[in-house]
DNA sequence: CCGGCTTTGTTGAACGTTCAACTATTGCCG
DNA sequence: CGGCAATAGTTGAACGTTCAACAAAGCCGG
């Protein structure tokens, strides 16, 4: 039989309109802010970030894509345009033909040393000051078990 | 003087990844969800939703856009679309020759009746199921502080 | 009532993402 | 070894968003 559809009460309602807001008021104003001040969305940062704190400043690029949880077209594309840019370099695997590896170059490094500043201020402004120390632990329990939860039942 | 730049201490780094990681990963999945079974973006079933909750099911412009949470721009765009797909309708506003009125039509409204069950299941499975009750309702406190510390000092 | 300032909404171009199709290579099982 | 599914990455088209520029209408002080 059909199963009737468990609407969300009234307390469940505002808390999914209000994490709708709050986390895209949150991401909207930071990507502004970095596309403001260095030129580029968050997306890109957080991949010159991931490749920075890589050995030799290189990851394939499907490591890649899954640290920054994106699909490996969306990655190809972005790793086009930070090509482009000069942030970073692509480079034969040496040990799988198949594949390539990305390298964040000096000068994507040196873009990246002027923008941290600027948006780990960003972050500490708009998410940090606003919580309390005890919020900032749930909400980073909240969130890993949101994170766990989606990738065990995954994409599907 | 220049300040040196506070960094992210290590719980702060692990709770803003988790946050990054866990509200990508929530809202790419509705929004797959969503594209595939309404073929539609997040984004426009929500204006649906706020247009289907509005007296007469219609909105000035203006007020959907601050409802969404979307800029004039991203709400032109998205209306052009919606009324191309014949859920919406623009009509003139009849007390502000500037003004445009969106109202939702039937094919809308059924579309969206079509998809509600299946996205509130959807939010549902990926988001409070993972958490306790008590969870839910510290994402409430912190997504509302957000939303309020964002809107204050606003989009600067 | 006139001049300028604000508000409303649209437009086009550039950008970023998605999706499906495709190539090249690798791993695997008989 | 030979065949074939799985994996790595790219591509182009369609879509959605942003940004700056714009037109049209309202508002408001003089």
């Amino acid at each position: 039989m059909v199963v009737m559809t468990r609407w969300l009460d009234p307390d469940e309602q505002r808390t999914w309109r209000a994490f709708l807001t709050a986390s895209r008021a949150l991401m909207d104003t930071l990507d502004r802010e970095l596309q403001r001040d260095a030129g580029m969305p968050h997306a890109y940062y957080e991949i010159l970030v991931r490749l920075s704190e890589a050995p030799g400043r290189r990851l394939r690029m499907s490591e890649l894509a899954e640290l920054t949880g994106s699909s490996r077209s969306r990655l190809s594309h972005a790793a086009a345009r930070l090509e482009a840019s000069g942030w970073i370099r692509r480079e034969d695997c040496p040990t799988d033909r198949r594949g390539q590896v990305a390298v964040l170059t000096g000068e994507g490094f040196a873009t990246l040393a002027g923008a941290a500043p600027g948006h780990v201020e960003g972050v500490r402004r708009h998410l940090f000051d606003a919580l309390s120390p005890a919020q900032v632990d749930q909400l980073r329990r909240i969130s890993e078990t949101l994170a766990d939860h989606l990738t065990d039942s995954g994409p599907n």
